[in-house]
DNA sequence: CATCCGCATTTTGGATACAAAGTTAAGCCG
DNA sequence: CGGCTTAACTTTGTATCCAAAATGCGGATG
């Protein structure tokens, strides 16, 4: 499990994603190989799996770069998750939930309740809520019974703020933060209903304006001169916590 | 380019398909390695990319096995392959198609038509169509603007018959395939008007009517005990000719 | 002074050697 | 005769070495 391939991955992902390798930047597989003191082999298979997950570029005899991630490259993303969920809901909706699917969405949406129905919550709800979140979505895209979604998936699933169960947080506004939680809250409701009822047309539906909803919101906050710097904006938002879950 | 680990990926991913290595096969690094006369290296990274596509699978400490893939599984690719080109059409209409992008939709459905005006279609136009159909669908998914959609559905394109541009033919029924093929043809046209008119629902709907369109006429043909054999079936439609533009 | 040829350095790909972990099987002891 | 232990083999992961390809620089030549 904990090989030295991995950790390296693990490391060089965290790496990128803070932003101390920046876009543009060169990395090789010797430069890995040194800076965390294994052999290139390992660093080889680290870099090949990067480069799988797109956040790095071959360029041809030049060792790789780090690929620079644009607001725009995120609403690609959002908008490609937003079709395989889509996918997902409806056939899940369409071959019906294993009883022990059902049970796993209604905690997480009790979970998500309890999280809203407390008075004032703290910024430490967040992190449970997107717990919750990140469990809904999770299960819809690996329990519908179509394991090639989730496979497809995965293959886009290490871009930032693509993650599953990612919602962005402005720490600064609780109060607008806590509405748009409650909605996002109410949607789940919604699709559970959809797929009780085996209503796979509203399922997809309702998912895929679900998951668009993370690039909407996103648009509130980011001044998209387009092509703007993607890595600060992530760690504005969510820290340490909200990306745990995909980052280990 | 011609690197070694490629040609053994292309060679196995050719035996796998081929049904030389049987599904449940144990594939280890050595086997490879031996039976190639290459090196454990290029072996290894082989393996790595056919477990990635799906071809194979690992087991933990005993070697991979070939996994064994049922018409089921087709039609599962089959619908993400739907949904990500039906994003890609819509994508495609909305931001506009460019001029080249216009004028390799035309050409492709000028050779269809050219092909379907033939007053006896000999078996080697069959071949023909397929590359234009293939140039269809690769323009869509790859200029639509969201490169994130060919990203995603390379996970999944190397599963028999998901293929882009495969289309099941049957070589004894010439007139009833000289049907279907019209019938595709005559949706291409319909999605370019849409994408010229820059329709995006119209284009995404024609588009995921289209791709399921070879999952329905999968279903006329195989007796589904819905685990059959995906192997056989995949060797008695589309021969080498049908094959080529995918495996190498 | 510009251009072209060639050498050196960088970088990757492949081969092999080595070590660790796990599996299988056989033998020994109860 | 059965269960447990151990030993050999299989398999994978890592390190290092060698070779080939490409790039960039520098010198020589027109």
């Amino acid at each position: 499990m904990g090989s030295s391939a991995e950790h390296v991955l693990a490391v060089v992902r965290r790496q990128i994603l803070a932003g101390d390798r920046a876009p543009g930047d060169k990395i090789t597989e010797v430069g890995v190989a040194a800076d965390l003191d294994v052999s290139r082999t390992p660093a080889r298979t680290a870099l090949a799996a990067l480069e799988a997950e797109g956040l790095i570029e071959k360029r041809d005899g030049r060792g790789f770069t780090i690929k620079s991630i644009s607001v725009a490259d995120v609403e690609k993303s959002i908008k490609v998750r937003a079709v395989l969920e889509g996918l997902a809901a409806r056939t899940m909706a369409e071959n019906g939930m294993s009883p022990e699917t059902e049970a796993k969405l209604r905690r997480s949406i009790d979970m998500s309740q309890e999280i809203l129905d407390t008075e004032e919550p703290e910024i430490d709800y967040i992190g449970q809520y997107q717990e919750a979140n990140r469990i809904f979505h999770e299960t819809i895209m690996y329990d519908c019974g179509n394991e090639l979604v989730g496979h497809a998936f995965e293959r886009i699933a290490r871009l930032p703020l693509t993650a599953l169960g990612t919602l962005a947080f402005d720490r600064t506004t609780l109060k607008r933060e806590r509405m748009r939680l409650t909605v996002g809250h109410s949607q789940h409701v919604i699709i559970l209903d959809a797929l009780a009822k085996r209503d796979g047309q509203r399922a997809e539906r309702m998912m895929i304006e679900h998951s668009n909803a993370t690039l909407n919101y996103e648009q509130l906050f980011v001044d998209k001169g387009n092509e703007a710097p993607l890595l600060p904006l992530y760690q504005r938002y969510g820290g340490p916590n909200g990306r745990r879950a995909t980052l280990d």
